[in-house]
DNA sequence: CACGCGTGGCA
DNA sequence: TTGCCAAGCGT
């Protein structure tokens, strides 16, 4: 049976964390991040992980510190070269509030980093988790970083069944780690989370070469399996696109996309929800807005892509265009941003993996 | 405060 | 194929 109340014993948490500690100097794995304690790489690590697994982010890490080795590296670049060295990343959100919280830096704090959790969680993009991670792995501040790794193990190893969605039980969860942090608060808090993520995975754990094994409830009641419990989040609708694909003598038509909302301040190909009587008309017309001797297009291709909320069912339409056109070619798309591109342009502005993908129909 | 916000891996 | 999940944050 699982239990409903998150309490702390003293002692079982000293071990807990002996255990843990001993296991994450033994098994760690070596990831570039973890060959310093500089706050700028620390800091860069952490916002790529945001909802994003390790191995992913490796190479962008590696590209994104070389190009941007300082906080004033990265204050003083434009934000398009910021956004290009997070195409494909996603989220880009981040990269907007890495760049801004960089210019608070350089700027407000003459380019010195912020050493305590109170003052990095007001800068943007840094929240309790971040901010937590920060402040003990770089500063040894004696601060929980909860995420999703964390939430799991700890609900496990209380045998604890609430729900981890909950703000609430994450609370309690977090009283729990704080008050079980030993004397190396970042290396306790990483190796928590990569007991997580190697371990105490969400399928099948591997509990039979965890550390905490012999003093886990959750193991003890045989309710690995069924911990931790999350309420469902609902699923994404389903929208059915048209994108216009405009080719100039090689050149492809791109606009920019809005400032808020869904891949805001990226680039794009002309997209719209399709009207549902009339296939193609919607791209049609508002192509012929900016282009009135718009020639028939054809359909080259479909393609599906997943957001987090969404789902975009897009069909693509494929226009050539006579370069004489190139004369009218507008820098406006309706209040955005636009411009033929050619390959060597297209390669130096940041195309979310939606539209990038759609390249291989040409 | 529930929801908007990307992408890739994996059962 | 589908759904779930991954080192969350801003609003």
């Amino acid at each position: 049976m699982t239990k409903n109340i998150l309490n702390f014993h003293k002692e079982t948490a000293r071990i807990f964390a002996e255990n843990l500690l001993q296991w994450f100097y033994k098994s760690k794995r070596a990831l570039p991040f973890r060959e310093t304690k500089n706050p700028y790489n620390i800091w860069i690590s952490e916002i790529m992980a945001q909802q994003t697994q390790i191995d992913t982010l490796i190479p962008y890490y590696h590209r994104f510190v070389e190009a941007f080795p300082d906080v004033t590296a990265l204050a003083t670049a434009p934000e398009d070269k910021v956004l290009k060295l997070w195409e494909g990343l996603g989220y880009y959100s981040r990269a907007k509030n890495l760049h801004k919280a960089a210019k608070i830096i350089h700027e407000e704090y003459d380019g010195i980093f912020p050493d305590h959790y109170d003052a990095l969680i007001k800068l943007p993009g840094i929240g309790p988790y971040t901010g937590g991670a920060i402040a003990s792995i770089a500063f040894k501040e004696k601060v929980p970083a909860i995420d999703g790794n964390v939430l799991r193990v700890i609900s496990r190893f209380n045998n604890y069944s609430g729900d981890i969605a909950d703000v609430k039980v994450k609370k309690a969860i977090t009283d729990w780690v704080a008050q079980a942090i030993p004397d190396a608060p970042g290396d306790f808090n990483e190796g928590l989370m990569e007991l997580g993520a190697l371990v105490c995975t969400p399928t099948n754990p591997k509990c039979m070469i965890c550390p905490e094994r012999d003093i886990c409830e959750a193991f003890k009641e045989g309710m690995t399996n069924q911990l931790p419990i999350k309420s469902k989040k609902q699923r994404q609708k389903k929208l059915e696109m048209e994108v216009g694909i405009i080719d100039m003598g090689g050149a492809l038509y791109l606009v920019q996309r809005p400032e808020k909302g869904l891949l805001s301040g990226l680039w794009s190909f002309p997209i719209i929800e399709e009207e549902k009587t009339k296939p193609g008309n919607a791209i049609r017309q508002t192509l012929k807005t900016v282009f009135p001797d718009l020639p028939e297009g054809k359909v080259i291709g479909n393609s599906k892509h997943v957001f987090s909320h969404v789902i975009w069912n897009m069909t693509v339409y494929y226009f050539e265009i006579d370069p004489v056109m190139a004369a009218e070619a507008p820098e406006k798309y309706g209040d955005a941003q636009a411009a033929f591109k050619d390959r060597e342009q297209l390669a130096a502005v940041a195309l979310p993996t939606a539209f990038s993908k759609l390249l291989a129909l040409l």
